[in-house]
DNA sequence: TCCTGAGGTC
């Protein structure tokens, strides 16, 4: 069975054979360059008066009364030598730093005649000016001038440090300015590619969007490819996956065909989307575009990120087939991508036949590849074979990275072997550490005697290995002092010396180091440690995201705090940080901790807002909880009259109980005075609590003297005429009659009705995940008539508890 | 493209 068909021969076209372009994030190297050394700092004394390049030589009065700005106000552009006035007066306007004046007059004399300063200025002594401009601080100014001058046929931009500019406007978060600026350099759009992705490597979407925007206005031609593929991929290093799509069907809207390399970088950006992905490959194969290696490289990844090994392995044998059949080429990145989703799913061996597969293709393996191989041993806590591996790579002289020697020591972290891990460290740090650590760790006598805290003074090396590394660099990072927090195992000391070594060295604790310190603290069921290093994160300015928060939560719950479980919930949600699927499963794991009813409500009103959040119920949960709280019905223990606060009016006045109210405002009605329940889309589990929950609010009115005067309906589902109950429907039926009689003993009957379309209530999107159990306004808690798209009459599966059996069951007595 | 942090019931 292969759910996988896009890789069919019939869409799969031989590559192209043309290179793809540079892509716009590796495009800085053809960036214009200033390429005029000769420039000296600017002096005023150097200043000549006139400019010496002039072709015109009859100016002794110009340099006796040079032109004031306010002479522009008046002046008349109808002759090269007013032309040169003007030139000089722009000069002198510079030089005095009253550039704003000469901005302002040179927008009034414009258009006199198409007047061009490019023979009466000289641009290199122009530059210098603006040059000094913006050394001082005034960027704004110097591109405004830039502008103005290119209007009079004066280009000076490239001449400015075209570098320097685009820096400080990136590191001044002015984004509009620089794209302003990089539309008046000749290669506009490799700078404006360059801007954006600069914002992207910031994180700064909302600059990169406006440098993009600026450029539309700007650039003489705004739609350009690149551009394009610059602020996808900016998107994608910002984590707004949407806004890339956004982007790409306002292109489609504008019929802007994008192509290729805009294609593959939308797929990269919506990776983690594998419908998405298919779709946007399916959409370039109807607009005329071949896919290249690289697209179906970006689809495997998408495999890759879904953990879906089965789709991954089916489109690398039809790849592998197609290769065979001389249609493409794998490359290194195909079969890298084809290790980690091996190595994801714990198979070396899947993964090591990968790489006999690379080396027969004739393909080497780069550092990433091996990395990966690597990797795949350590998943599988294989330390051993992880090292041996590493020792094959290094025997064929592929050169290990920082990133290849984590892996390694995440190998000795994975296999438990924690002094290893700090061993391998220590060694090749000894070899690599630059001496000002050494100084600084010696100045910083605070440290104290845990100022190498990561040295293991026992045990030897743990592998000739080592002699190998000598050669290579090994810079950690914050990546390398995360294993080795992981590496501290339960020793909350030591994971605080090593973040301690971290700051020595010039590393930051980063959002993974402050949650692997929250989980150490919860090994200790050290509760107020594990709150205290969120208020630590805070204070250094990173805002603990929901792994963090989640983190911090599971050591409440491990501890059996949930009042501090639920605080940590609530700040979250507060501080704009969304719970997910982990934060909510944590959290409702609690219940199977604690006993109070109070609680159990409180963890009902979490599984509502997981409902609400768009997540799959949970019946496992679910059912746990019922049983604390609604089954109390069963039971009728008779203690929960405590629980609520009624006023004497029960029908106004709703129990406090979220989950109850949101029933009764949105299940119960009265279909012509009958009462009815409705439970249409809900799971079985679900179904089973509102009964439970409805029947717990009758009984309660029933208390205060309210009885119940008719059967109840409980409508189940929809059916269309013609055809049987769907499984689902079926299975919440069969649960419900179960429910009914064997376990309150009351009568329930079949109700099977025929309706017309017109009469037939609104069929439920059977969409759990959009089904909230959220109040509605009370006319639409009604079944409406709109909503039922068939014409055939449709058939209601409805279950009726008969009055009299009511009345029994609630006279009944514990 | 490769390394590091939370949840995973039955």
């Amino acid at each position: 069975m292969r759910d996988f068909v896009i890789l069919g021969s019939s869409i799969i076209t031989p590559p192209p054979n043309s290179h793809p372009p540079p892509s716009s994030s590796s495009s800085s190297s053809s960036t214009p360059q200033y390429r005029h050394p000769i420039i000296k700092p600017y002096k005023p004394s150097s200043l000549p008066k006139l400019n010496p390049l002039s072709p015109l030589n009859n100016s002794s009065t110009l340099l006796q009364t040079p032109l004031k700005l306010k002479e522009f106000d008046t002046l008349e552009i109808d002759s090269e030598v007013n032309a040169e006035k003007l030139a000089n007066a722009v000069l002198v306007g510079i030089k005095d730093k009253n550039v704003r004046r000469v901005i302002e007059s040179l927008n009034k004399v414009e258009g006199l005649g198409g007047v061009s300063l490019s023979a009466h200025l000289d641009a290199f002594v122009v530059a210098n000016e603006c040059r000094q401009l913006v050394t001082s601080g005034h960027i704004e100014e110097a591109v405004e001038l830039m502008e103005v001058l290119s209007r009079f046929r004066l280009s000076i931009a490239e001449l400015v440090q075209p570098n320097d500019i685009i820096k400080r406007c990136v590191l001044s978060h002015k984004p509009t300015l620089a794209a302003r600026y990089a539309s008046l350099l000749p290669q506009a759009h490799t700078s404006i590619c360059r801007i954006i992705s600069e914002f992207g490597k910031k994180r700064d979407l909302v600059s990169a969007l406006k440098a993009y925007d600026a450029s539309k206005k700007n650039l003489k031609s705004p739609n350009n490819m690149y551009v394009y593929r610059a602020i996808v991929d900016a998107c994608g290093l910002c984590g707004d996956f949407m806004k890339s799509r956004y982007i790409y069907e306002d292109l489609l809207n504008q019929k802007i065909t994008p192509n290729i390399y805009v294609f593959n970088s939308l797929m990269n950006v919506n990776a983690h989307d594998f419908s998405y992905s298919i779709n946007l490959l399916q959409k370039m194969q109807k607009l005329g575009l071949k896919p290249d290696m690289t697209s179906y490289n970006i689809l495997l990844k998408a495999c890759c990120v879904a953990g879906r090994v089965d789709l991954a392995q089916d489109m690398y044998k039809e790849l592998k087939h197609l290769e065979s059949v001389g249609q493409l080429k794998l490359d290194v990145f195909t079969y890298s991508t084809i290790i980690k989703v091996f190595a994801d799913a714990k198979l070396w061996q899947m993964a090591l036949k990968i790489k006999r597969d690379m080396l027969s293709a004739g393909v080497s393996l780069n550092t990433v590849a091996w990395s990966s191989l690597i990797n795949a041993c350590a998943h599988a806590g294989l330390v051993d074979q992880a090292i041996q591996l590493f020792e094959e790579m290094l025997l064929a002289g592929c050169e290990p990275n920082t990133q290849c020697f984590n892996t390694i020591l995440n190998a000795c972290v994975e296999g438990y072997q924690y002094d290893r891990a700090f061993r391998f460290f220590h060694s090749w740090k000894g070899n690599k550490m630059s001496a000002s650590f050494d100084e600084s760790n010696n100045n910083n006598s605070e440290q104290g005697d845990m100022h190498n805290v990561t040295t293991v003074p026992t045990g030897t090396t743990s592998s000739h290995i080592l002699s190998f590394t000598e050669r290579f660099p090994f810079a950690p990072t914050t990546s390398t002092y995360n294993i080795l927090l992981k590496a501290c195992g339960t020793n909350y000391y030591h994971a605080k010396a090593v973040i301690n070594e971290m700051r020595t060295v010039g590393l930051s604790p980063n959002q993974i180091s402050w949650t692997i310190l929250v989980d150490i603290c919860g090994r200790s069921e050290n509760v107020d440690g594990a709150v205290e290093i969120l208020r630590t994160m805070i204070d250094a300015g990173i805002k603990p995201d929901v792994v963090a928060y989640t983190s911090a939560i599971k050591v409440c719950v491990e501890s059996k705090n949930f009042p501090q479980a639920l605080t940590l919930y609530e700040e979250m949600k507060s501080y704009g940080t969304l719970p997910n699927l982990a934060t909510y499963n944590t959290l409702l794991r609690a219940r199977s901790n604690y006993g109070s009813l109070h609680e159990v409500q409180q963890c009902l009103a979490i599984y509502q807002d997981m409902r609400k959040a768009g997540y799959k119920p949970n019946d496992y949960y679910l059912e746990e909880l019922i049983e604390e709280w609604c089954e109390g019905v069963i039971q009728d223990s008779g203690e929960y009259e405590c629980e609520f606060s009624y006023s004497n009016k029960p029908e106004i006045e709703r129990p406090k109980s979220l989950l109850l109210e949101t029933i009764a405002a949105h299940l119960l009605k009265r279909v012509a005075g009958i009462l009815a329940i409705d439970i249409q889309g809900l799971t079985k589990v679900e179904a089973r609590l509102v009964i439970l929950g409805v029947l717990r609010m009758i009984k309660e009115n029933y208390a205060f003297g309210y009885s119940v005067n008719d059967d109840i309906l409980i409508i189940i589902g929809a059916t269309k005429a013609d055809e049987s109950p769907s499984e689902d429907i079926l299975e919440v039926q069969e649960a419900i009659i179960k429910l009914l009689w064997n376990e309150l003993g009351l009568e329930a009957l079949p109700a099977k009705t025929r309706f017309a379309p017109n009469d037939t209530p609104k069929l439920q999107n059977p969409k759990r995940s959009n089904l909230t159990l959220k109040a509605l306004p009370a006319d639409n808690a009604l079944p409406t008539t709109t909503g039922f798209h068939t014409r055939r009459p449709a058939v209601l599966q409805r279950l009726k508890v008969t009055k009299n059996s009511l009345h029994r069951w609630l006279q009944r007595k514990a």
